[in-house]
RNA sequence: GGCGAGGUAGCUCAGUUGGCAGAGCGGGGGACUCAUAAGCCCUAGGUCGUGGGUUCAAGUCCCACCCUCGCCA
C-alpha cells in the first residue's frame, strides 16, 4: 500500500548559520526518513522554510543597518545553498514571507477566532519611546527584583536563574537602543488553550507507546504542572503577518504561532507549483498520512502541545474559510525530537563562533562523511558531542575501511580479474545464499530501524552487514581460489557484488552521493533519487526563491537484481582517508 | 525552584518483561594479500554517577542525593 509521508521540520530563523548541530537535529534525520520512503515507493512530502519574521531576524537587521527582508533574504539564499550541497531533498523548502503563507496563516487565525479559542486581554509592557515600539522581554535589561544582581534580561535572571516577570524588572533599560523604556499597556489575541486541554492530553496518551519518552513525558509534564493556560499569539510589530482584524493595525502575528502553520503552508505552496497530482488535502486532511516533525528538543512543546493545539482548534473551519478542501485537519503522527549536539565538549554558539557550519564544512569536505558522522553520532537518546579527532577516526576507520574499502576491493578485483565485466555465477553455495540471505534480511531491520527513527542503530546495523561481506570474502577468498577454480572464484565475486549493489541501497539515505555514484557504475543512466531544483516565486510580497525535488529516481528498497554479464567502469574510491593533523587544523579554526 | 531526559569499558554507545555485564573503535598478538597499510582471526578492559532499600537475584524496581542538558506559556 502506497503511504502518505509528510516530513515537516522546524523552520529555521532566517538571521544565523546553520550549523552541524541543526543538521544533525533535524534536516539530516527527516531527510534520510523521507529518502528511506521514496524508495519504498511511498509518496513522500518534505517541507520546511526560513522563518523570516521574529525578533532575532529584526535585531539582526538592525545591527547590520538594513532590513528584515534583506536579512531573511540573504539567510534563506544562504540554506538554500546548503541543502542542495548537503543533499537534504526538500520538495518544498520556502520562507515565511510569502503571500500564499500570510493567506494560510490568517485563515487558520481567524477559523480559531470563528470556532470561539480566541480572547483578548490588555497587558502592561516596556515600551521605547526613542524607537517608539514595544520591546520583547529579552531585549529589556535590568536589576533583578529576586536577587538584587544587574544585568537580568526581563524573561531570566542569569545570577540567580530565576524567571522574571518582566514588568517587575528595576531600573530598565532597552537593549535595542539603550533608552529606558517605560510600561504601556497593549491588548492582544490570546489562544485559549484551556478549552483545548482535554484534547491535547488524550491525542498525547494515545501516543505514549510510540513516542520518544522525552517528549510524551515532557508534554504531558507540562500540561500537569500548571494546566494549559491562554498565551498570547499577537505581538506589537511591524514586521511580520498582519492580524487580519479590522482596527488591529501595527499587529502582527506571533512567530511561534505563525511559523508552525508554515508546515500547512508549505504544503499548499507544493501543491500549487506541481502537477495535478500533487495535492495538499491528500496530507493535511486525510486521516491515513503520516506526519512527523523533525525538530530540537528546545521545540518540544511548540510541536507536542502548541501545534496539535492550533490543528484541533482549527478543525474543519480552516478549509471553510481558506475555501480549499474539507474535512479536518490531521494531527501529527510523530514527533521524533533529537537532543543536542555540542562543539569539543562545549555548546555550539554562533555569537562565539564555536562551531562548525555547515557550508564551511563543505567547502573542504564531503558531505557522506558529515552526513555518516552527524548520524552514527546523531543525539537521539542524549546530548552527543562533536570531536574532530573522533570525526577522522570515524570517517578513516569505519566509513573508509569498513565500507569505502569493501566496494573499492571487490569492484577492483573483478576489474582486473573479469575484465571489468561482472561474472557469471555457476551454484550459489551454502555460503553464498547465507550471505545474500543476510542481506536480504538487513532491508527489513535496516527499514523498520528507519521507519522507528532509530538511525544511529539503522546505520550500524547496515555498517554490520558490510563488514559481513568482508568476513566472507576473507573466507572465500577468491584472489587465491581464482588460481584454481575460476568459476568458484566467478561466483564468490558475483555474490559480493551483488551484495555491495544491496548495500548501496540500503545506505543511499544516509549516504547519497556516494551510493549514487557506486549505483552509476553498475547502473549507467539509472539514478537512484531524483533531483533539486530551485525556482522563484512572484506574489505581492515581491519574489522568493524556493527549492523544489523532481521525483525522477529509480532506486527501490529491496535486495539487488543485479545480472552476470554486465560491463561496469572501473572504480574509484568513494571515500578519501583524512590526516590526523586535519583535527588539530580544524579544531584551532573555532572560536 | 518545578517538569523532562541523560550519567554503563580509554572513546562512542546497546542493554526489551529483574536472571552469569555487551558491540564498534582504540590498545596488544597472529595468519593473509583482492583492497584506500584497508579487511579477517585471537586477546586485554568495567565499583553500571553516589548512598540506602526491596528481592534467592538489581545496570534494570523503590527512596534520597550529586552532575550535564532542555523547557517553564
Amino acid at each position: 500500500m502506497t503511504e502518505k509521508i509528510l516530513v515537516e521540520i522546524a523552520w529555521p530563523y532566517a538571521s544565523a548559520s546553520i550549523h552541524v548541530g541543526n543538521i544533525t537535529g533535524s534536516h539530516l534525520p527527516a531527510d534520510i526518513y523521507a529518502r528511506y520512503h521514496r524508495l519504498k515507493g511511498n509518496d513522500v512530502v518534505m517541507v520546511s522554510g526560513s522563518d523570516s519574521h521574529g525578533t532575532p531576524v529584526t535585531v539582526k537587521a538592525d545591527a547590520e543597518g538594513t532590513t528584515p527582508l534583506e536579512v531573511s533574504k540573504k539567510y534563506h539564499q544562504e540554506f538554500v545553498e546548503l541543502f542542495q550541497k548537503l543533499g537534504i531533498h526538500y520538495d518544498q523548502y520556502t520562507t515565511t514571507h510569502t503571500e500564499n503563507h500570510f493567506k494560510v496563516a490568517q485563515s487558520f487565525f481567524l477559523a480559531l477566532k470563528e470556532n470561539g479559542f480566541l480572547y483578548e486581554e490588555t497587558q502592561k509592557q516596556w515600551y521605547s519611546e526613542k524607537a517608539d515600539r514595544f520591546l520583547p522581554d529579552r531585549y529589556v535589561e535590568g536589576t533583578c527584583y529576586i536577587c538584587g544582581a544587574e544585568g537580568a534580561r526581563g524573561d531570566q535572571c542569569d545570577h540567580c536563574g530565576s524567571m522574571l516577570d518582566s514588568t517587575l524588572l528595576k531600573d530598565p533599560i532597552s537593549k535595542m537602543d539603550g533608552s529606558t523604556p517605560v510600561l504601556k499597556e497593549t491588548t492582544h489575541f490570546f489562544l485559549d488553550l484551556s478549552k483545548l486541554e482535554d484534547q491535547v492530553v488524550s491525542f498525547l496518551e494515545s501516543k505514549q507507546e510510540f513516542w520518544r519518552a522525552n517528549v510524551v513525558k515532557q508534554s504531558l509534564g507540562w500540561i500537569k504542572a500548571k494546566g494549559l493556560l491562554g498565551r498570547p499569539i499577537t505581538r506589537d510589530l511591524e514586521w511580520g503577518i498582519p492580524v487580519p482584524v479590522e482596527g488591529w493595525d501595527g499587529k502582527c502575528m506571533y512567530v511561534w504561532f505563525e511559523a508552525v502553520i508554515g508546515y500547512l503552508s508549505a504544503t499548499i505552496e507544493w501543491d500549487k507549483l506541481g502537477d495535478e497530482n500533487a495535492k495538499w488535502e491528500d496530507f493535511w486532511l486525510n486521516p491515513d498520512a503520516k506526519a512527523s516533525h523533525f525538530i530540537g528538543k528546545d521545540n518540544i512543546p511548540f510541536h507536542a502541545i502548541m501545534w496539535p493545539a492550533q490543528l484541533l482548534g482549527a478543525g474543519e473551519t480552516f478549509c471553510k474559510i481558506f475555501g480549499e478542501g474539507q474535512g479536518k485537519l490531521t494531527l501529527p503522527y510523530d514527533v521524533p525530537a533529537n537532543e543536542f549536539m555540542n562543539m569539543e565538549d562545549r555548546k555550539i554558539s554562533g555569537s562565539k563562533n564555536w562551531g562548525v557550519w555547515g557550508l564551511d564544512f563543505l567547502s573542504r569536505y564531503d558531505p557522506d562523511p558529515l552526513r555518516f558522522y552527524l548520524t552514527i553520532n546523531m543525539p537521539e537518546t542524549r546530548d552527543s558531542n562533536w570531536d574532530w579527532d573522533d570525526f577522522v577516526r570515524r570517517n578513516n576507520d569505519d566509513l573508509v575501511a569498513t565500507w569505502g574499502n569493501l566496494a573499492n576491493r571487490v569492484l577492483s578485483f573483478t576489474h582486473k580479474k573479469w575484465d571489468g565485466i561482472i561474472p557469471e555465477p555457476g551454484q550459489l553455495s551454502e555460503a553464498d545464499n547465507a550471505l545474500l540471505d543476510s542481506i536480504e534480511k538487513g532491508f527489513d531491520t535496516v527499514g523498520n530501524l528507519i521507519e522507528e527513527v532509530k538511525l544511529r542503530a539503522a546505520l550500524s546495523e547496515a555498517m554490520r552487514l558490510a563488514s559481513e561481506v568482508n568476513k566472507y570474502l576473507d573466507d572465500t577468498a577468491p584472489w587465491t581460489l581464482v588460481k584454481t577454480d575460476p568459476q568458484a572464484a566467478a561466483t564468490t565475486v558475483y555474490v559480493a557484488i551483488k551484495a555491495i549493489d544491496s548495500l548501496k541501497t540500503m545506505l543511499s539515505p544516509f549516504l547519497p552521493f556516494t551510493s549514487e555514484k557506486l549505483n552509476s557504475y553498475l547502473r549507467a543512466g539509472q539514478p537512484l533519487f531524483g533531483e533539486q531544483y530551485t525556482q522563484t516565486v512572484q506574489d505581492n510580497l515581491g519574489e522568493h526563491t524556493v527549492l523544489r525535488y523532481k521525483a525522477t529516481g529509480t532506486g527501490q528498497w529491496k535486495p539487488s537484481d543485479l545480472k552476470g554479464g554486465i560491463a561496469f567502469q572501473k572504480p574509484e574510491p568513494l571515500y578519501k582517508k583524512l590526516e590526523k593533523e586535519v583535527a588539530e587544523e580544524e579544531r584551532a579554526r573555532l572560536n
